[in-house]
DNA sequence: TATGAATGAGTGTTCATTCAT
DNA sequence: GATGAATGAACACTCATTCAT
């Protein structure tokens, strides 16, 4: 690693934490050990402590942060000008490509925050972000004829993250990526099946 | 701990793995110690070891145990007979009472799952269990006239028990349950819109 | 080490108390090991932790009981019916005896002390009880006709112990210690010095 | 710091001893880093490397320098032409004013000396210099008229330093300074109390 | 069976020291 | 000279597991 350069800090700080990323989604937060993300930089171990105040500040910066490539690919797949089914696919694939078939960091992140409150409040306000997002992105596709008006658009946008999510459980526990595509495609479906009176118009 | 009677080497298992299930949902499994487990029963540590050679054999006898109370009220709640809507709303107000708003052991499950093929294999043969039975559950459904005919039932069924696990994520990310509650039943309703009101608009 | 009976915790930890006594004694506090405390016990490091919460906890305690010893070769050799000078020398090289010529632990826990005031605070209470024993030796002294009468009784308690004390900084300054002993005995002879009067006694 | 001046190197090990010698007495030689010490003075931590080849070099240099400033107040305020307890006194309130209350590095001189013989002869030579000095003080008084006959001086010596050295560890144990105070001078006043007056009782 | 004292490998964290810039 | 990023050897403390009783 070269330094001095002002932006040096900040580049090490990512660089941490997308070794720790990788390293904590393989072994999971708490069976992962600092020493693994360092030897996976080729860096000491003290050397994280000048980024990162402790193991768990490591973890909730990468909790603060991971949310940010899962934020441009959601934004990037779902256009409005586009097939919503087909956005839905190439999420799907798009995450798959980024974090390969497993699940990274979701389940220690879940699991952590059930028991941290701090925690929980970081990732709540993520999430609302995401969730108006994809609502406002619900709400056109509403206009557009998609979305059964019967549905609460407030409640299916949570319902929609939901379904993500649990999709990632499935794959944890064991169906294979080509079925959970299919039922993220046909879960995704039954929220945006096209009423007949789409097709009239 | 009372002894002696030949049944008892069971219910002391039983006793155990229900103090484990309580004491690693509270804390997680990695955090949770077996001296936790140990005085939540009573017991002294050395006593766990009789009955289970391992914290990890504890657990994944935990992962095989754990659905059956799930088995219990999946399949107590959604009958044949009743409101498919209701039904799910039944369903989440026990899992609620049984869980508490703390979503127990699921992360922890998913999580070990993620690093762990065996006991992917454990959740997959149970989980592939409900799967039948919820596919059962749905063809009956479709036959009633619920469920759109365009969307394919093997992969609703997944997106189903996808969408139940979502729900326990977002609980987890702070989501209030009353929300979580009405997200669940949007996106069930999402799958179970009637088609004939449907077809008339 | 035996176990179970119900003095043995008590016992084990008298046993580390003093292992730790010599070992902070020898190496210093901040630089002993808790592992050197382990092997001079031969034991292993976890077992400290079952009777003692921290290393700080440890060397509180031993601030607490370290000044039982030195309270009963205080309280054995200065009885009133005997040459003050006679047990100012006594006490010496009984203290020399139980000490060596190192001066254990005393430094350890004034420099501790200096930096913590619950330790001061624990310090202070048995230092009030020996100052209290002194004063009433000293005062019995008096009424034997030693102590000039001009000196404050309360006061010259003070500045025995803290002679006694000071006389440890000098050896571990590196005076010799037969020199210390007549430094010791000399200061106390000018406390206790005989006046004129007694002789005509 | 600037630099360049010859004299600079001198100056600059200087400001690195205060700085060092002010942190060490509030944290404690052991406690403190040499991080710490470099923020007490603005300066890199490298740059202390500069100056002292190790911590441990430092403060063995402080050892050296320290009673320096002690030495001055000491032949300050002791000289022949004044009454003994008033110097005293006035010894007392100077080095407060330099110290505080804090008794400053001394039990971590102590401390370090029991432990390591080669700081042990360092503090001997400068302390054999205070002795000496002291002692001809003594001497002096005793023609005076102060200080009992029956006294050996050279020890009487010593008991004054180990007096003083004493008092700073009742002061460390948590007596008010104020009381301190007067033992110091009431032992003060055992050494010297004039033996006119007492032979006259 | 049950206990709980003991073990010892392991983990997060610190910090004196070095060295490329 | 000065910096501060990096190192790596420690060290306090934990905990799953064992085993004598």
């Amino acid at each position: 690693m070269p330094r001095v350069v002002p932006e040096y800090k900040e580049e090490a700080r990512t660089r941490i934490l997308a070794a720790a990323n990788q390293v904590f989604g393989e072994k999971g937060y708490r069976q992962a050990t600092m020493d693994d993300v360092a030897k996976k930089l080729g860096v000491s171990k003290g050397a994280l402590y000048l980024y990162f105040a402790s193991k768990e500040e490591l973890f909730e910066e990468i909790c603060r942060t991971e949310p940010l490539a899962f934020k441009e690919i959601l934004y990037s797949t779902f256009r409005e000008n586009r097939e919503p089914l087909e956005s839905a696919g190439e999420f799907f694939d798009k995450m798959l490509k980024r974090y390969g078939s497993s699940s990274g960091l979701s389940f220690e992140i879940f699991s952590e925050a059930s028991h941290n409150p701090a925690l929980r409040r970081v990732l709540k306000k993520t999430q609302d972000e995401y969730a108006a997002t994809l609502m406002s992105y619900l709400e056109e596709g509403r206009k557009r004829g998609f979305i059964n008006r019967e549905l609460d658009l407030r409640f299916i946008t949570y319902a929609l993250i939901a379904l993500w999510n649990g999709i990632e459980t499935i794959v944890a526990t064991g169906l294979p990526v080509e079925d959970a595509r299919r039922a993220w495609l046909e879960g995704f479906k039954a929220i945006f099946l096209q009423p007949p009176t789409h097709k009239r118009n």
